[in-house]
DNA sequence: TTGAAAGCGCTAACAG
DNA sequence: CTGTTAGCGCTTTCAA
């Protein structure tokens, strides 16, 4: 059995094939009878325009490309919030999603010289991030996940590292403490300039500075080991510290444990504040307060802004999703001072 | 500046369309020299067939769509693996891969009335899913990762789980251990009768009767705190337990946690064999050796069955992919045993 | 408010 | 070995 195609619903509806094609569409009135048989017509036969047909007479795919990371040691979990986030939002809009890898170089030139898709969602930026010229070149849409040095003419997303850095500072300093360290991303991301990890870094050393506090920066490798290792490091060089700022989910358990081991209690010995996705706080062995990275949302907004674009909203901008704190304990102020 | 079109190349070259047509697709022999000019002309203008059109004429997409779970709780690292097989394998047959939602009802359904996508990859079967009406309802080949109780007429992959947990059992009876317990899926999953953990509980309790050795099987919930609650559960429900088979990754970390806090050494008094991807061992306190579930290897199978199904091989086939034991010293002989 | 018809860019007969 | 041409199913002028 065939599939049916718009000539059948139109001879069936006994109209023309235009007419069947600007029910769909919208674009014309329709008397009311005409487009209820029409319909009728459409669920009877149980028609489904062809997307090809479409794309080829329209020239819109009505596709989004969205390019994700696979490489090992990236923060799995929000890559995966933030993929959800982008397809439910682009099936909202009549749209779907086909995934490139990060390493797919021809990727980018390849879904848009052959009409595969309408717009592109680059994660993973990096502060020069190679992919730049190839995205400013495109005759695409493209949004960027993640801000790079440079944004002239590009539109970008992401959440606000600096104002979480600062929110995070703010939060432990209010508590009493005066001596902070950031346990950030390890050094090889920060060789590879990765955005977020330069900004928060800024955040923490801006808000301390404006608070009167101490800060300092030690980096973490992603593992369980790294986080101990960066735990004894932070003891080691910075003696006094009671307050940290974790930035790196797959070091936080080790670094928690490594604490418990050295008799240190959360939150009256060291208070801690990570920067998470929400749901990894389930594999930890104490609550911990978080500035949550709201994956879906950002893939949200990424998604909006496509189809804005889309819509002929010709404007590049950088859109910064300002952090909210969740408090779950971790964070108090420290032993040997009055509550409050 | 128009995108070059097939006819701009055959102008370009001096030829007629199909034979730009034929030089591309392979499907005429074509002459050294008219091949060579065809080729010049296509690099020259930058040429990129149109999707839509191709997809038109040839009733082909190309495209693979791929449902996705993103409901919490789900083992984000093996979706991750699993997916990034199932790109890189699709490209490497010049597909793409479109990305549905779980809960996305009529996404089988539309991709295929609207000729989206070629074929279908649905992940996270359960024994009696939903979806497998709909699913053996439809034109287009479809592959399920995971293995329904009923699979007359569909093709399946899967890691071997029945063989996955008899491995973990003769691996820990051959170190001498006579009390096994498997610490497996939650509760929640059980009653979704998810195949793996229905079948990985066969395994295990089949290769006890065979090794002459006990197993008891106790659930998890999938966090930290159920990890350690289930240490309990074991010790207090089974005494004298020696060997653990560990089918649930977010436990894992609660649980060795709980074993060290009462004092249990990982081997010496407690034997632990873990199913998980590999990747998640970087964040455990000790070394744990595991049988992997190779997400990446799945994906790739999926695909190579996909593109089969599409050029005309018609067996519909169930493929379970071996269990491998990778040996990081977490079992050994219990404490009291003379070693060997 | 509706219809007729000209493409959109490509594939694959059919014809040499 | 190569060219001509009829569609593939839809959108959108143009015409009524």
């Amino acid at each position: 059995m065939r599939m049916a195609t718009i000539g059948d619903v139109a001879r069936a509806a006994g109209v023309s094939v235009s007419t069947v094609s600007y029910v769909l569409s919208g674009k014309r009135t329709i008397s009311g009878p005409t487009r209820d048989r029409v319909q009728r017509a459409i669920a009877d036969l149980g028609y489904r325009p062809h997307a090809g047909a479409r794309a080829l007479a329209s020239s819109r795919s009505n596709v989004i490309a969205l390019m994700v990371p696979f490489r090992p040691g990236i923060n799995v979990q929000i890559i995966m919030q933030f993929v959800g986030g982008v397809v439910t939002t682009a099936r909202e809009h009549d749209h779907d999603v086909l995934v490139l890898t990060q390493d797919d170089a021809q990727g980018i030139d390849r879904v848009a010289a052959s009409s595969t898709a309408d717009a592109l969602i680059v994660m993973d930026i990096e502060s020069d991030d190679a992919r730049l010229p190839a995205l400013r070149a495109l005759a695409l849409p493209s949004i960027l996940i993640g801000v790079p040095d440079d944004t002239t003419g590009l539109s970008c997303v992401d959440l606000d590292f600096a104002g979480a850095g600062r929110l995070a500072v703010r939060e432990l300093a209010g508590h009493g403490h005066r001596r902070l360290v950031l346990v950030g991303a390890s050094q090889d991301r920060l060789d590879h300039r990765a955005n977020y990890a330069v900004r928060m870094r800024q955040g923490v050393l801006d808000q301390a500075t404006a608070s009167g506090v101490e800060a300092a920066v030690v980096p973490a490798e992603p593992t369980f080991s790294g986080g101990a290792a960066a735990l004894d490091a932070v003891l080691d060089a910075h003696p006094g510290t009671t307050g940290l700022v974790v930035h790196n989910e797959a070091a936080l358990g080790g670094l928690l444990a490594r604490a418990a081991e050295r008799g240190l209690r959360v939150p009256d010995d060291l208070s801690v504040v990570a920067v998470s996705p929400a749901e990894m706080a389930a594999a930890l062995p104490v609550p911990v307060s978080i500035i949550e990275v709201p994956g879906e949302r950002i893939g949200r907004i990424a998604v909006e802004m496509v189809i804005a674009r889309l819509s002929g909203e010709d404007l590049a901008e950088t859109r910064l999703v300002s952090a909210t704190f969740t408090d779950r304990g971790s964070a108090a102020a420290p032993a040997g001072t009055s509550a409050g």
